[in-house]
DNA sequence: CTCGAAAGTCAACAACTGTTGGCAACGATA
DNA sequence: TATCGTTGCCAACAGTTGTTGACTTTCGAG
């Protein structure tokens, strides 16, 4: 048979992947242990080192995703800021995999490295095609990279409490024109 | 004799924080291990226990600081941003204690409490001299921690070439504007 | 039913961790 | 010089970690 037939390990590896979502972005990359991971799945330890090889790989599998930035081609100029703003924050509410990421990119250089593509390739070509200066498309992208994550630091590994009682129409309200004049605001030449 | 005298040991006291500030500024607190700080500071590793008790205490030492916030008294009021994002851009460049808290922040619950007690106690006054509704005060305080921990995440840890590239002249430009408008703009419903 | 690969279990390994107690060298005080 | 607290080093502990290999069980194809 040529078609890929599915494996009868399919739900283990399925249920090893939500169990270490759930654990790096709990505790990190150090703090969550095969073990507990595999404690989770409710499987071997070794398990996990079939399937996946070693912690590494898993941390590549389990952080593997896509931030689906809407394409604006159809955004007024003016509403830019506040649709970004809705979608980072509906991104973040509903999937763990961004705060596994997170969580672990301040102590993993490899992790690290992912955020910053992401950036590069998924914030990035929105700014080059926003940004008033094609020169400086890159910087206005890191800017809102600034305020997006920062918000996300606060509101969800920090825990500060007024950030935390946001709603999120209140949160993108406040956010909104800061992306917005990052993107397509005047520049500031320091 | 009342005064205290200075210890012999003041020296190796003193080289064991330097040691253990640079190691949890630059790994976190998992992977910043007792030897290897011992290692750096030329001494045995049992010596950070006698002189710290463990490492939940050392990193407690390591990282004790200080916003340093100005008094804000006689700045006039549109100017406020950009005094204070100067000030926060000054006070990273110059401290390793700061990040070390950062870092460790993201996997340490002790460490997110103090950051958190740090704005509580340092930026929550300042924003409420500043807020024009009281009772928005926290909230504002907050959104300028997103952005100055959002930069500082940016720039220091997850190292976004396009926000480590700018000067930090060019950097306080670009923030004052968010600094200044979370702390005395218009309050934002949602 | 038979059989062999896939799936899962179990025990152990080597390395590393924070931490401890014993013991030697030092240095000011008497 | 004798004494005693201070300073430092060494070796070891107990626990945890990622990882491995051998073993048993399951189950669908022939």
């Amino acid at each position: 048979m040529v078609t890929m037939t599915a494996r009868r390990s399919d739900a283990t590896r399925a249920a090893i992947l939500v169990a270490a979502r759930e654990r790096f972005a709990a505790d990190g990359f150090e703090r969550a242990t095969i073990r507990a991971i595999a404690a989770d799945a409710r499987i071997d330890p070794s398990m996990v080192m079939r399937y996946y090889g070693n912690k590494e790989a898993l941390f590549a599998a389990a952080a593997d995703f896509d931030l689906r930035l809407p394409d604006l081609g159809d955004t007024p100029g003016e509403r830019i800021g506040t649709t970004l703003a809705r979608h980072f924050l509906h991104r973040w509410e509903g999937d763990e995999t961004l705060m596994a990421l997170l969580r672990a990119a301040v102590t993993k250089e490899a992790a690290a490295e992912r955020i910053r593509s992401v950036f590069v390739q998924q914030v990035g070509p929105v700014a080059a095609r926003l940004a008033p200066d094609p020169a400086q498309a890159a910087t206005r992208a890191g800017l809102v990279a600034t305020q997006m994550l920062g918000f996300a630091l606060c509101r969800y590994i920090l825990r500060l409490p007024p950030v935390v009682g946001l709603t999120p129409e209140e949160a993108a309200a406040w956010l909104a024109p800061t992306i917005q004049r990052y993107l397509t605001g005047e520049a500031q030449a320091g």
